[in-house]
DNA sequence: CTTGACTCTCCTCTACGGGGAGGCCCTATG
DNA sequence: CATAGGGCCTCCCCGTAGAGGAGAGTCAAG
């Protein structure tokens, strides 16, 4: 009959890891003196305490453990905890591939993060802009619009309001525009508004602070930052105004989102060996 | 000013952690109403949720936010970040190799523990045996030897002992064997017996329980699941007798751990895509 | 005025033990 | 025989990053 201290040296389990696995159940003393309340372990055990060893290197939980010495199907836990493992594997190649991303780029100017938009029902109107500038003219006639076609619209809450550049490519001039605005449920259409359900989605966003002169900067960002870290683009970006114009003087207090919608990431495992 | 439920929307963090992030100090609120305790924010606070919400994704701790906040060296922090992750991983590919293992293995007779055995020093002994039964007759007489030759030796605690089989192959007959016990120091040497410093190793080990008859298997399987995961033998294995003939009748009962000392794991990444 | 939605603080819970306090037990030594 | 030191016991708090809920106060609409 060995002392906890001795079975604890023969196991390589910390007496304290010892005491725990008695009260979780998954290992118990062969027999604890009556007067004095010491645990006796035998050599016997040596092996239990080698499977549960096993097992926790193996990262299964205490409860998975006493599922196991219980009967369960070892098999499939372990089948489970494969793919929890594969999983957590494509989390870290996630992270791994983001941070060396911002290693590799010389200044931080933009913090990405990754958000899941559900699904909601929106009205979307398009046009051609003669100038960018004439974009903050142009939204509240489109909302004028759609509320005299529909009285007594509602914007959905929280409020979701975005723009999307339809053309291939960066214009300054008879740029091609579409704005989509959240609401609680469709209503009439006529040529300039439609409604249409927008699927939830998983987008990567940035908050561009500023004046919109350089927003392009932020653009140029999040398209490398998709590109380089496994995204791939699934529609064009939507550009949020959160504050502006119309809420704050100064253009540096200025505040816009632009969201990139995408498909699930597929981390890339670049050479990092350097690191 | 916006109510912690509208920031939380609109940030897409939780109430909760909203609160939290407060408390610790990383997210403050604009203001708080002196009167309701209200927290009220502004737009402007969203690129600051952003990036904690960036940062967090990264799996950054709030701790080390707050550092990044009070101006600790981001790429420093990043860099060290990539490396925990990069240990992670590894890891997490160890215990996938090991699983994959299991599974393609039909029975679970073995369960291999990764244990790291401590510098010691040890008298040793080498002889050939005619049959392998011979050993338990000879390991004491070795004992004894040493003793007289160094009264007083004492044994390390906890007690090591093991045997090494120095044939490059399995053998019935004329076995070349080396015995080995830890002790306390070093003592006096002659033909037969010599006292060294075993370094600190790292060991596969797996129990196997009942005669030594089907030991060969135990070999089979540790040596199996080294070269399966990615393992390289450091040495030939240990044999430690924990329970036999001394103190078990039954040879039901017979205990003896194998260990393998084995290098630093690089974990192999076969093939799993079919799980 | 009432009701329901929202907010506040405060409490407990998570997994797996680590660290320590206070007290009992055992053995070796003087 | 007395004591000292080490081993053992139980009990409590600590860490992560919030989640969940209780009980009470606040706000806006009907």
């Amino acid at each position: 009959m060995l002392k906890i201290g001795e079975f604890s040296k023969l196991s390589h389990l910390t007496v304290k890891a010892l005491r725990f696995y008695e009260k979780e159940c998954i290992l118990l003393p062969a027999s604890t003196d009556r007067w004095t309340g010491y645990r006796l372990y035998e050599t016997a055990q040596l092996e239990a305490a080698a499977s549960v060893k096993a097992y926790r290197q193996l990262g299964l939980s205490i409860e998975e453990i006493r599922a196991i010495q219980a009967g369960a199907d070892v098999r499939q836990l372990l089948t489970e905890k494969a793919k929890a493992l594969t999983e957590e594997k494509r989390v870290i190649d996630s992270r791994l591939s983001i941070i060396h991303h911002i290693l590799e780029d010389r200044e931080m100017r933009y913090q990405v993060t990754e958000k899941t938009i559900p699904e909601m029902i929106v009205y979307s109107s398009e046009t051609v802009l003669a100038q960018h500038m004439d974009i903050m003219r142009w939204i509240p006639s489109v909302g004028e619009e759609c509320l005299r076609l529909n009285p007594g619209m509602k914007c959905a809450d929280p409020p979701y309001e975005f723009c999307e550049f339809l053309d291939g490519e960066y214009r300054e001039t008879d740029v091609k525009i579409r704005h989509s605005e959240a609401v609680t449920s469709a209503g009439k259409e006529n040529d300039q508004i439609n409604f249409r359900r927008l699927p939830a989605a998983k987008v990567l966003s940035v908050f561009h602070k500023g004046s919109y002169d350089s927003i392009g900067e932020a653009y140029a960002f999040i398209m490398r930052y998709a590109e380089q870290n496994g995204f791939h683009a699934a529609g064009p970006a939507r550009e949020c105004y959160i504050d502006g114009i119309w809420n704050k003087e100064s253009e540096e207090d200025w505040l816009t989102e632009i969201q990139l919608p995408v498909e699930q990431q597929i981390p890339v495992c670049r050479d990092h060996s350097n690191s």
